[in-house]
DNA sequence: GTGCTAGGGTACGGAACAGTACCATCTCGG
DNA sequence: CCGAGATGGTACTGTTCCGTACCCTAGCAC
């Protein structure tokens, strides 16, 4: 057998598994379950990981490093005018955030956090947390030449992120429905102007 | 056996399965392992509530009521100066939502909002939304008097706690430290300064 | 062909769990 | 003191699950 063939079951193990994990959550997850989606034998699953908590242990922290990925990079390359700037990071961050991956990967981390002690700090620092450093750094950069005028630059950036947010993740969390995308859109532009009215020097 | 030893059992069961709860999420929970906190015969336990899941159904029900309680009690008959009580109703969410309880029901209504749907709906209505709603309404007669100056109303309300919530609930959710209360009231002063200087006539 | 290895299918051991059954025991009303 | 109902303790059935074992087939190397 090929190794791409062999690469492929894994992956087809993996996409399964996260398909299992979406809909039954961390301790609700079975290797049986997964076997009755991919198929095959159950010695084949143990043949690439070692138990169940390594192979949704693998999935989990996949999915931590995938889907926070846009937030971790930065955009200050392209930095333009002041709005347009705070604009597309709160845009970005709502794209990353509200995803349906986003969502079920930060609802496993809260509520398996049993167990998983680190998963939620690396859930949080490789997403929230990178975006706040990242616009942290961009204030700073306003702050020194004049366009802003901010005193305590994370405690606005978090703020910055809570008025973008607003109650949006925290509805996406609860399973309710979010606002037409237009809508989510005029709020964080309205956060924006909000924003820049407070801290403009 | 009397009444109130009748009473006593039930709520010791409910007590013991709320602390279950708490440990292993809705999931995980076990009527066993309530059974072995609270003693006694798993029969005794089905004579109160009819199965697993009438009993923690029971129990999270009513801690979604009383969890998030002091977000519906009306502060309006205590309104003062704006700042002191933009503050009040800060503080209040604040310590409503960050409190331990509160965080394993959300964490529960997150992640276990599969097979029980309308929880999650229940528990932001009784809480955010309630909280949102309650400042929504002293905004419009701040807006009335000529003291703020608000167009959309919801949004700014949803935008205030956004800032009032920061980064907190999720840093709670997921498991990580919190700051210290000092550093918290800071942003919370912080934010209802922003606020007021976006909003005022 | 002949060996070899990966995988498929099934079965099994051990454990946890939901819910029921049975009997001993205790409590309270009369 | 005595009987009825409530409770304790234990055991049991049926299910699910993790992880392992066993045997079979399919394809590849030589």
């Amino acid at each position: 057998m090929s190794k791409t063939q062999v690469e492929e079951k894994r992956e087809a193990i993996l996409e399964a598994g996260k398909e299992v994990l979406f809909e039954y959550g961390y301790l609700g997850a079975s290797v049986d379950e997964v076997l009755r989606r991919v198929g095959g034998s159950k010695r084949t699953i143990y043949k690439y990981f070692e138990s169940k908590e390594g192979l949704f242990g693998a999935i989990v922290t996949e999915l931590v490093n995938q889907a926070m990925q846009p937030l971790e990079m930065s955009l200050l390359d392209k930095e333009g005018e002041l709005y347009a700037t705070l604009e597309a990071l709160g845009q970005t961050y709502l794209d990353v955030i509200l995803r349906e991956e986003s969502v079920a990967i930060f609802r496993i981390a809260a509520s398996e956090g049993i167990g998983h002690p680190t998963l939620g700090k690396a859930l949080f620092e490789s997403g929230p947390g990178a975006a706040v450093k990242r616009l942290a750094a961009y204030l700073h950069h306003q702050n020194k030449i004049g366009v802003l005028a901010i005193k305590d630059i994370d405690l606005a950036a978090r703020h910055y992120y809570g008025m973008v947010r607003s109650d949006l993740h925290m509805r996406a969390l609860l399973g309710l429905p979010l606002p037409a995308p237009a809508e989510i859109n005029r709020g964080m532009r309205q956060a924006v102007a909000s924003f820049v009215g407070i801290y403009e020097a």
